[in-house]
Formats: C-alpha cells, structure tokens, sequence
DNA sequence: TGGTGTTATGTTATATTATAACACCAGCCT
DNA sequence: AGGCTGGTGTTATAATATAACATAACACCA
C-alpha cells in the first residue's frame, strides 16, 4: 500500500530530523523497532533511498550514514562538513563551486550527473576546543 | 616484519594499477588469495590504509571501493569521475577549486583536513554510445 | 648473549552495512 | 469472484569492515 510507504519515509524522516548526528540505517532500524518490533532493514533502506531521491535526506558516503536535509531547497547538490571530532555535519550551498566542478568533470567529454562533496575535518567548537 | 608490511603493499598495488576500474578490499583479497591461501582482510584493509595514506591509493566513498592514484602529485586532493555505466574512473586536479572548497567549507569556523570529492556520471565513451 | 619493551603482522571471530529473493496483500479491472 | 499488478513485508544472506588477541620481528641495553 502506497500510503504506508510515505508512513514509513515519515518516521523514518522523523528519526533523522531529531538527531543531532548522522544515523546509519540500523540506529533508525534500532529506534524505530521499539515501536514497531518486526521492521527488517529493507523497508529502511527503501525509505531512505526515496528520501534521499527526494532531497529531503543526504546521504553521507564516507560515513554510510544519513542525515535529514535542512534549510535549502532539496534539489541543490549540498557541501557536506563533517565534524570528525563531535559528529555533526552542516551543509553549505555553493552554486559557482557546483558549476565549476561540473566544467571541471566534464573538460574530456564526461558528463556529470551527481556529485559528491564531503569535507571532514573539526567544527568552530571542537578546534576552539583542541586549541 | 616491516619489510613483508611494505611488500603486502606492494602487492596490493600492484593488483590495483593491473585493474582498469575500482576494486574493493574484496576483490584483491581474492586475486592474491591464489598466491597466500592464508590471506585475511585485516592485511589487505591494512595495506590500503597505508597506500591512501601515502596517497598511493584513493578510496572511492561512493563505492566502499579503491583505485591506484595515477598521473599527479601524491599529495593533492583529486577529482575523482565515475562512470556508472562502465565503472570507469578517472583523476581531475583543480587547485583553484580545493582552494575554494576549503574556503566555502571554513566560512563558519570549521577546519577541514580531507576532500572527497567524486563526480558520478557517464564517461565520454558510455555518453557517445547511448546517444 | 639473552632479556625485555615496542611495534608490526597474522589470525580468528564477529560486527556492520546492504540487498536478493520471494511471499503476501490491497486495489483494480472484467 | 478470479486474476493481474505493484508495492510492502519478511527471510535469508551477501558484502564490507574491524575488534581483539596471538605471534613474530626488531631494537636496545645490561
């Protein structure tokens, strides 16, 4: 049934929104299988991809994890700063950068279709914390 | 053994640059599985640390996969570009632009250390074929 | 020369991430 | 009702990665 796939991206959108940090798809396995014993990772990772299709979620690469996507409209590629000490993960718009890359990939005759951009390193608190 | 470290290495490298599109640890635990029945992942995910660390190597996060660094400076950040057609992948330098990206990623404080930055496409092989 | 600390490597086992494959059920058409 | 279609649930397993401990090599010094 149609309608209990969106239920599913909503709870599954709702687990994410109320993270501060990224969540592999088994912490939202974990959490929403209190409410919902029987739930099996497929129906997880079905809700994700149609999340992240939608924009409405990103997915971290280099973490295998997601987060939900906040304030910017969903169909712009996002740079994603990763805060290897703390966890958290901001995103940045940056069109010219986009664009640039796009020429950039596609100078012998590729042709992009998505891009992937993740920047790690140590958020303002955690560098001012190390200092 | 610190020499058989470094010869593990250069196995594992070998069989990279032999490939023409990414392997995972996977793939090269079993080509050289032939030679060493014994072999076990923690060697091959070992050796690969250390070949990207010495940017021998780049791990491709898109695809939990790995390719032999080709044609530049060991010490710069690529532009990898994937075909999802072929699999595919080559290396793109853009100083400018990493330049940049560390610019848009620092705006609020954050400190970025490492760029990943990987463009999913078609290559202009695949593109020219299915147009 | 042999003891002892240190670090790299080998090995076993297991954790984590992801998907294939099929079963089932609702809705729809006739 | 009967049968098709497509989405969802469910089971099982594949693929990726690492923890944890055992062992081996080397370095240093009494």
């Amino acid at each position: 049934m149609r309608t209990q796939g969106l239920h599913t991206q909503q709870e599954v959108l709702g687990v994410l929104e109320a993270a501060e940090t990224p969540l592999t798809a088994y912490d939202i396995l974990g959490t929403l299988k209190i409410g919902k014993p029987k739930l099996a990772p497929p129906t997880i990772y079905r809700a994700l991809a149609a999340l992240v299709e939608q924009g409405r979620a990103h997915r971290i690469e280099s973490k295998n994890a997601f987060i939900a996507c906040r304030g910017h409209a969903h169909d712009e590629t996002a740079i994603l700063t990763i805060c290897d000490d703390c966890g958290s993960v901001d995103e940045k718009i940056d069109k010219d950068l986009i664009h640039r890359l796009g020429h950039v990939a596609s100078d012998d005759g590729f042709r992009p279709r998505h891009h992937v951009i993740e920047v790690h390193g140590s958020c303002a608190d955690c560098a001012e914390e190390s200092k």
